[in-house]
DNA sequence: GCGCAATTGGCAAGCGCTTTCCCAAACAAG
DNA sequence: CTTGTTTGGGAAAGCGCTTGCCAATTGCGC
């Protein structure tokens, strides 16, 4: 005793199967308006709802679009995965979810499952990655990608196209300025900051992390300083955790025992994080040695995550308007031509430094 | 050029399409293995992908499972969506996500979308709300509901039934202990806490908010002290802000101006927030204004959000194991019987009362 | 009043898949 | 060698819906 079918409906209104589906949904044909009344009321009084997977089969669309993140409960995800729903509720779509870890092989399948539900289009929010062992799960990723276009499905994909991707006419990226920002970042750093900087990274071959770290040290040159030092570490607090605990023993080493050094450099780095969760880690552990932000040493992340805000000290970092690139990762150019969407690319909200307390470099006292 | 269909791979591999979908999806009778490879080869070279929403049709059932929160960026609602998600993947099915903002309407509306799209079962992971202006969507939402269960559909409530709802059987509620582990966070608290205590609720009406109100005043009363004055806000960080601004008007006032009354009691009230978030944002009120935590009050939270752990003072809150909420909603009595459940929700991972820095009634100083 | 176009409802053919029957072949038993 | 019993594959009937096409009705100009 399933769901009531349309042409219970259609039986009870005395009309045929086709009549009723031409008035229960949006048809071009709209019948009399007597009889409209008729199929409306009767399927109100059976309770009828329609069964979307019938109709998707004959229309070959499901109003479906999919999102592929790492982890859903991590803010940076869910902020995207907000401006992705967004959009999907503007398009009148529903949303499909999969969360992978950030491993290709699992986002391979997520991609296989979304075609297989015929999503209208999918959205890749996570970092890609082109570690060596990762290779062949990027390699099918892309066929299945590639795949999943060729039928006509549109993707969108956040910061960095799929490594391997061939149908690039269906794929959208949305720019994530990266670099540019990481090295804005480090420029308005080093004009209040005389000491080291060092970068704390995620592993290699992660291309969000890459990018920034690239920025930074692009940054330092501009503003003619050596390149920093980089630590590597997992992408997110507790890789930050973990850092930031050796990091301490070095800089309370460093400020003990090397004084030949000049002393403020070393005594007191910037640590520049690539996400603020890694920061936040990293802060945490410094703490728990004992130091103090921004007294002992300055940090900076990246991301602007909303919860972490209300922080302090306050993270500086650099804003990212996340919901608006789920948003147009989402979109992929659905309103406008191919020329629009290159101008919407240009147009797409960058991003800001934010200077915040953790890197305030006049006030020494205080946490 | 859509993807190519089971008719194709069994001509290619010169069988019938019977045949094919034996093959290609566990059915009871497998075909000769050398019939069966024959198959399977025909459908990697057409790299077939079975039409899921055509399986779905003649099964009737999606393997989609729905999912209903306020906004899927609020961390409480995120790491519930994590747990649901794990479930999801266990039972291999997709997640559906709505986006409701919490108003019974559109909740329905995605109800119907579920609905529409067959998902075998719906988890609704929002706090109810019997606020009189919701009275009406609240009916539609649990008559659309009921629909759904009529069908066949099974539905997950996280905290409290759907109200209003009628084929209980087919719902499965996972018991949020609030009531009782606030009333246990205030009986610690007052062990410790000799002042008055404060409540900082949502709206009235808002389940969740009333519940663990509810279970303040209880531990108060169990405490052997009177009940709390309630400032209703607002249940997310912004109320929490507003409020906090207000209170700490009144915290400075009273200390300064009222003399005559126990310095100790007015001076420095115990804020009982009925969530983190609504916390972190009357500390940053109270900040701003100048107050310190825990100096000049205490504060406690509710949740327990991971992302907010870093916080400094450290939020004295409840944890809640929200993720196994969310799976437990998911997975709704899946593996077992009925009677099963009841003892499972017996053993429902309960929350902890964590007692932290932003309570701490020795150290006066510090920020 | 007639012919034409325009409108309106119904028929039926699928969309891509599963599954129930049915049938032919293969085997065991008598 | 006949009969009963498996066995493995195919034919076909849908699942619930949309839509191209046709037939019937209507409206209109002349």
């Amino acid at each position: 005793m399933s769901a009531s079918t349309l042409s219970e409906v259609a039986r009870l209104a005395g009309v045929s199967p086709a009549t009723a589906s031409r008035v229960l949904n949006g048809s071009a044909r709209t019948p009399g308006p007597e009889i409209a009344e008729r199929v409306r009321q009767a399927a109100a009084s059976l309770s009828y709802v329609p069964n979307a997977q019938a109709q998707g089969l004959v229309k070959s669309k499901s109003g479906l679009i999919g999102l592929i993140v790492h982890d859903i409960a991590d803010p940076y995800f869910s902020a995207i995965a907000r401006g992705v729903q967004a959009a999907a509720r503007e398009q009148g779509k529903m949303l499909l979810l999969a969360t992978t870890n950030g491993t290709p092989a699992e986002e391979c399948v997520a991609v296989a499952a979304f075609a297989a539900r015929r999503a209208d289009s999918i959205v890749i929010a996570g970092s890609r990655s082109i570690r060596p062992e990762d290779k062949n799960s990027n390699a099918e990723l892309s066929a299945e990608l590639d795949r999943y276009c060729r039928n006509g499905g549109r993707v969108g994909v956040m910061g960095h196209p799929v490594v391997g991707a061939s149908a690039h006419e269906c794929y959208h990226v949305v720019n994530v300025p990266n670099e540019e920002l990481a090295a804005e970042l480090v420029g308005k750093l080093a004009k209040i900051h005389s000491g080291t900087f060092l970068i704390l990274g995620g592993p290699e071959g992660l291309l969000t992390s890459d990018d920034r770290i690239r920025g930074y040290q692009r940054g330092l040159k501009a503003a003619g300083l050596p390149p920093a030092e980089i630590v590597r570490t997992g992408f997110d607090r507790a890789g930050g955790y973990d850092a930031g605990l050796s990091l301490a023993k070095r800089i309370l080493g460093g400020a003990r025992h090397r004084h030949g050094v000049p002393q403020g450099a070393e005594a007191r780095p910037c640590i520049l994080a690539v996400n603020d969760v890694m920061a936040i880690g990293a802060v945490a552990a410094l703490r728990s040695e004992g130091l103090r932000i921004p007294r002992d040493t300055l940090i900076a992340g990246f991301d602007d995550i909303e919860t972490l805000r209300d922080f302090r000290p306050a993270l500086s970092t650099v804003h990212l308007p996340l919901e608006d690139f789920g948003r147009l990762a989402a979109l992929g150019g659905t309103s406008g031509g191919s020329a629009d969407n290159e101008a919407e690319a240009g147009t797409t909200p960058a991003g800001r430094v934010m200077l915040r307390r953790s890197t305030e470099t006049r006030a020494l006292s205080q946490t």
